[in-house]
DNA sequence: AACGCGGGGGT
DNA sequence: ACCCCAGCGTT
């Protein structure tokens, strides 16, 4: 390592830190000390944006205000405050780990790296953000934000997605923590990868420590970081019943909770089914058929129309579903009672279940159009 | 190493 | 249309 590199790592951490202590967001996991508000917000925080994490940070804490009252809430009541965030099993690992916290740490988050590292949902990164927030403990937390950064700064053209890439990252990354200031640095770095050295049109003009970033100094900051492409998202085509109560069930709407793991696990939704493809798709015939046979199956004799009345697209990382509802009713609704995966639902019970976004986007539409009619 | 896992915003 | 986001768990 050259004098020259020595410098330029000096210079890095005391200007990113200059620079942070000007601009730092007042964020509300920020106002907080207590590790568990941290841990919480790191979460959160996983492949989601700081904006978007901010409403649920608040509601999350208001309803569980300490780890405790976390450990002992029932996890609907947690998955509750989760809907709409996405990645539902960080929520599930979230409460899992309060609950051990509760019994192997006497319900402190614990300080020690192998322990903290051993909780659910909390990885390399997790572990490093804790340590070092929460504890000012000299540990990086490498994220999409650093990599980016590092990358820059140093023109380094390893591959990102790589998992090597991100061990190397964390060698550097705390190679550059200043004496004491692991909590601050590291949160300085992140903070520099959203506001300046942004994915797209990075703000070099504004950025702390451009007089001696390798990567604009070779003109090479939009060429970096170096990260091969994800696959393309397949397209799933679905078609769902919209089931409509008679009698005691009038104004309800059949629903069904998906299973315990997977994808939107125990969450609920409209009863649907896949198609093989587009064609399949187009043809409201073999989408009636389809669901009264898939239907027959689970035990439930219904009859679908071969009329749409609602249509939907929701975007996975890895798929998209393509569903569109046909109307439907149930034959015998006296055979439903005792099937508990599947329970009525109207506008006065439909906040007490767990929806994905596509299903309560589906619902309130037709809820609001009968209203309509 | 590759894949499954949500939802939203930026370009 | 594509990329990215304060990633992690499973296989």
């Amino acid at each position: 390592m050259s004098l020259n590199a020595d410098e330029s790592k000096t210079y890095f951490g005391e200007e990113l830190l200059r620079w942070y202590r000007k601009v730092r967001r007042d964020l509300p996991w920020r106002r907080s000390r207590d590790p568990y508000h941290i841990w919480v917000s790191e979460i959160m925080l996983q492949q989601t944006r700081v904006d978007t994490v901010i409403p649920y940070f608040n509601r999350f804490v208001h309803r569980f205000p300490s780890l405790t009252e976390l450990a002992l809430a029932p996890e609907e009541d947690v998955l509750k405050h989760w809907e709409g965030l996405g990645y539902y099993s960080r929520a599930r690992n979230l409460q899992s780990a309060a609950r051990e916290v509760v019994s192997e740490y006497g319900g402190r988050v614990p300080s020690d790296k192998r322990q903290v590292s051993g909780l659910k949902g909390v990885g390399p990164y997790t572990t490093g953000a804790i340590l070092s927030i929460a504890y000012n403990q000299p540990e990086p937390a490498v994220d999409g934000n650093v990599m980016r950064v590092l990358s820059r700064y140093f023109c380094l053209e390893d591959d990102i997605a790589r998992p090597a890439t991100r061990i190397r990252m964390e060698t550097l990354a705390q190679s550059l923590i200043p004496e004491g200031e692991a909590a601050d640095f590291n949160q300085a770095l992140m903070e520099l990868g959203a506001l300046v050295c942004t994915p797209k049109s990075p703000s070099c003009g504004e950025c702390p420590v451009r007089t001696m970033c390798l990567g604009r100094l070779e003109g090479r900051e939009r060429e970096l970081p170096v990260k091969t492409k994800a696959k393309k998202a397949r397209d799933v085509y679905r078609f769902a019943a919209l089931l409509e109560g008679k009698g005691e069930n009038a104004g309800k709407v059949l629903v069904r909770r998906r299973p315990e793991t997977g994808l939107l696990a125990k969450m609920w939704e409209l009863p649907h089914i896949e198609v093989p493809d587009a064609v399949a798709w187009e043809s409201l015939a073999e989408g009636k058929i389809g669901l009264e046979k898939a239907l027959a199956n689970e035990g439930l004799r219904i009859h679908a129309d071969e009329r749409v009345i609602g249509e939907a697209q929701h975007i996975f990382t890895h798929l998209v579903w393509k569903i569109r509802v046909l109307s439907a009713t149930v034959k015998d609704e006296r055979y439903i009672a005792d099937r508990t995966a599947y329970e009525w639902v109207s506008p006065d019970n439909f906040e007490d279940y767990v929806w994905p976004n596509v299903f309560r986007k589906l619902l309130t539409e037709y809820f609001i159009n009968r209203n309509n009619d």
